[in-house]
DNA sequence: CCGGATCCAGTGCGATACTG
DNA sequence: CAGTATCGCACTGGATCCGG
């Protein structure tokens, strides 16, 4: 793995890659590697959710997913709905009616991330506890440690 | 699903939870849920890339990290890695040396979720390229709709 | 070598109001 | 209903200095 590719900084992907790309690999922990900027797009806290979402529940609409990935605000659902799209990662549909209503789903190349994704989020409510245990064990520790003597 | 759980808005939870604690989940959708918390918590670039990074190439000092992970400044990889500590996801080994060697492994509850992590990693670096690609013909197909006619 | 503390610019993100 | 535009704050996160 880590094979390196072109390293550019610009992108400089044309989007075909022959079949020689098949023996090269992004490397998501290089700084400057395109991948690494499309990792950073996905790794944040609405992205996943939503990809979550979209995964668990299926296709809903801007307002059902606004209620479903709760605390999220328009600005940002919208914002992280577009990049979605525009990473060929959800599908956005508009029905063209009065009042308009716009359907989101996901892509097959989603789908495969979202999956993925949908794992963590079960591991987190799965093994929540325990973290917060955690936690609680650290903090104590440390004002704890300090009180006696 | 979603059986949830307290739902109170401050951390509940002291750590002993007894056995009734398996038939209630923890809800990551739920924006006062304290699962939603700690994935939050995790769902940063850096988390996820040093979790990541520890699963792949395993055990590594403070300046390892930082050279594996390429692109995080000390400030962030301290407080990440802190963090990660503080959640019981990661050990952090001190060996009473001078200079002073700081060791970090992954714990088998950091292990379960850096290995589901890693999972996204190898998602983006095999299928970045069709994102990319995506990407590009989405922008293209923005910029190029109005400059005709 | 590890990392805590401080300073500061950049911006992420929420609240609000407006459009189609 | 879905989405854009503007404003403003708070927080992120990098650079730097310092201490163990």
């Amino acid at each position: 793995m880590v094979t390196k590719v072109s390293l550019e900084t610009g992108p400089v992907y044309p989007g075909a890659m022959s079949a020689q790309q098949q023996d090269m690999a992004f490397d998501v922990f290089a700084a400057f590697c395109p991948s690494r900027e499309v990792f950073a797009e996905l790794a944040d806290k609405w992205s996943l959710l939503i990809l979550a979402s979209l995964y668990r529940v299926g296709e809903q609409r801007f307002s059902e997913l606004q209620r479903s990935v709760s605390g999220v605000s328009r600005k940002m659902l919208t914002q992280s709905v577009r990049t979605l799209e525009r990473d060929g990662l959800v599908r956005r549909t508009v029905h063209p009616e009065v009042p308009p209503r716009v359907v989101y789903d996901l892509l097959p190349l989603g789908r495969g991330l979202a999956e993925r994704v949908a794992t963590i989020g079960d591991w987190v409510e799965q093994n929540g506890h325990a973290v917060i245990a955690a936690r609680c064990g650290f903090d104590e520790a440390r004002s704890g440690g300090e009180t006696g003597s």
